[in-house]
DNA sequence: TTTTTTATGTTGTATTTGCAACTAAATTAG
DNA sequence: CTAATTTAGTTGCAAATACAACATAAAAAA
């Protein structure tokens, strides 16, 4: 499948063009700032050149939800536009390379007509793609009513992608706690259950699959 | 904001050539049916002319997941080329009428470069851009911790679309248990907790919030 | 290096939730 | 219109979970 950049296919002169054409450039980012909020109504989107962001939705509780992971070659944003009531943000994950510009660049087309903006929408519609498929995922496990059901949903889904019942959590324990929605200290507890009731294996974030 | 249709600024005529030219044409649905799985390996997508269906997971004990809900006017498909180790199925949900085509016929450009292709494609974006709206608004609830916090968050949300504090539930208590993850009678309670501790009103499925 | 911060791991307890098993109301099908 | 099916509404109880409060290990910063 490998994974869809929305630079694919698209060479260094003609990014140099495109970048002109769309009067933007890379700009470069310490972690945790934020690149871009409802709060600017501009139609902005971007993409991530280089490091990761989050997609993120603060509480009135000032509590921070994480919506979504952008990761390197992928984009954000063409939401921030209409009906934010939302407290959409997206926050640098790590020093990040980031290009931002207008939506309306890549769907309003440019006079030229350009190949490699057309190769630029193809891969926008990839990554969104792909982007919807984490989704599902997330929402798949999100749904499943208990923690173990979660964890047992998790660790197939991983165990599948390696294509072994050997793997290495990609995340922190409570980064994963976020991730499914539940405490923290519940989390390891059920862990703890399913290695006593033999089911799996852990060595750090090394975890074996016993079925 | 208005809704976007994947036709919209389409002419009726154009939409003909378009059929033809993708050799597609509309198909009428029983409800219930499938219109589309992984186990049909071709990259299909299809568009939603009239009626409505869920992107649908089974699960290994045959529980079904409902993962997303497809509109009048909205896409599916795309997601079931590659890595389709998820049991991923469109279903109806009533009658509807469909068109199934393929997928390059969107993104390979025809090569008469139609202006109508064009706008189909932005169309297609804003489609895809409306849906992620929807799933991290869902994901949101789910992250939730409490069911009581996620009904709060549900309220707020429905609320805030109405811009009114009376507001009448889309879907019955049943669908609502399902798109929290939560078990039903639990839901049924907890709304009896928020009317107990004065924060709602309800009269079927009329919520009033108080606060 | 040492200090500071963040992540892991554990446990008791109160709260929340799932599950099962109902009845009543409402909707759909015949 | 009546029967059949689906949805709403309740409740007891066992199981799961959030929360709080720790100790320790690991990682990052100074």
């Amino acid at each position: 499948m490998g994974k869809i950049c929305l630079f694919d296919g698209i060479s260094e002169g003609e990014l140099k063009k495109i970048f002109k054409c769309f009067s933007t450039q890379v700009i470069h980012y310490k972690k945790d700032t934020t690149v871009i909020s409802n709060m600017v109504k501009n139609n902005l989107m971007g993409v991530i050149i280089k490091g990761k962001a989050y997609l993120v939705k603060y509480d009135l509780n000032g509590e921070r939800t994480i919506l979504e992971n952008i990761y390197e070659g992928e984009f954000f944003g063409g939401m921030f536009q209409t009906d934010s009531f939302n407290e959409l943000v997206v926050v640098t994950a790590e020093e990040s390379d980031i290009v931002l510009f207008d939506f309306d660049y890549v769907t309003k087309k440019c006079s030229k007509n350009c190949l490699c903006h057309t190769m630029l929408i193809n891969n926008m519609i990839g990554s969104m793609v792909q982007n919807m498929k984490r989704q599902n995922e997330r929402i798949d496990i999100l749904t499943k009513k208990t923690t173990r059901d979660k964890l047992l949903e998790y660790f197939d889904t991983e165990a599948k992608k390696k294509g072994a019942k050997v793997f290495v959590m990609p995340m922190s324990y409570t980064d994963l706690a976020d991730y499914f929605g539940v405490d923290r200290s519940a989390l390891m507890r059920e862990i703890k259950y399913l290695k006593d009731d033999g089911l799996i294996e852990t060595n750090k974030k090394k975890i074996t699959l016993l079925y």
